[in-house]
DNA sequence: TCAAGCGTTATACTTAGATATAACACTAAA
DNA sequence: TTTAGTGTTATATCTAAGTATAACGCTTGA
């Protein structure tokens, strides 16, 4: 899998959606190591500290775990876990005013979850 | 109706669619002035300059008119130019990746409908 | 012991966004 | 003509976010 870059969003935002994404899939499974901060870096020709931001929210969410000198690996329960928290945040702080929108322009919500964009 | 502040958006563009409710709404209405630069700095503690910014924004596109030492005016088929623009802006720019996340996370019709928060 | 792998951090630069202040140019009505 | 209302603009400053460079300290295994 690769990084679809945007310009809009800060780069470490969209390392975290793309690990999580990795995580939610199964294509990193619990116990497993995480690509380390330097492979990431040097693979996505980005800054290790950017990388580091990325994780840190994986690891502030319970997400992942650190062990010094070794790595970062995806903690028990990860991809069940992730996908609460990011349903929640989702439906919380997203939803309401992007639905908000949809209403207002009158589009119907219906249609839009049918076609594959 | 009250401009309802988040902390995330740039200022300008949470009065630029405030503004753009408004008159999607009928609450201004094509050929009325919109209120001016001036008041809204004043009114929402704001300054001139971020206001512009935001009616620029609907000169540019073609929804307001500019009057020399009069005001800002809403041009004729504003509300179903805007609605336009802003659909097509909306489907090409925002509900793709938007699209994509409800399917990772296995949001259905009925999740999304559940709570207006 | 020490090399090679980990993550971390100190310092500094760049940029976008927002602000403050103050002046400018135009229009309508008293 | 004057006044009070429009939008505009120039200059400067401030802040937070994002990034780059480079060095640092920890852990394991040869």
């Amino acid at each position: 899998m690769k990084i679809v870059w945007n310009e809009k969003d800060p780069i470490y935002l969209q390392i975290h959606q793309y690990l999580a994404q990795l995580i939610l899939e199964g294509v990193i499974q619990e116990g497993d190591a995480l690509p380390s901060v330097r492979q990431l870096a040097v693979a996505q020709h980005v800054n290790p500290i950017t990388v580091s931001k990325a994780i840190a929210m994986l690891v502030e969410d319970g997400i992942a775990l650190k062990r010094r000198g070794l790595g970062m690996f995806v903690a028990e329960g990860a991809a069940e876990q992730l996908k609460i928290q990011l349903r929640a945040r989702f439906l919380s702080e997203e939803w309401p005013s992007i639905h908000q929108r949809i209403t207002l322009l009158g589009l119907s919500l219906t249609d839009l979850l049918k076609e594959p964009s």
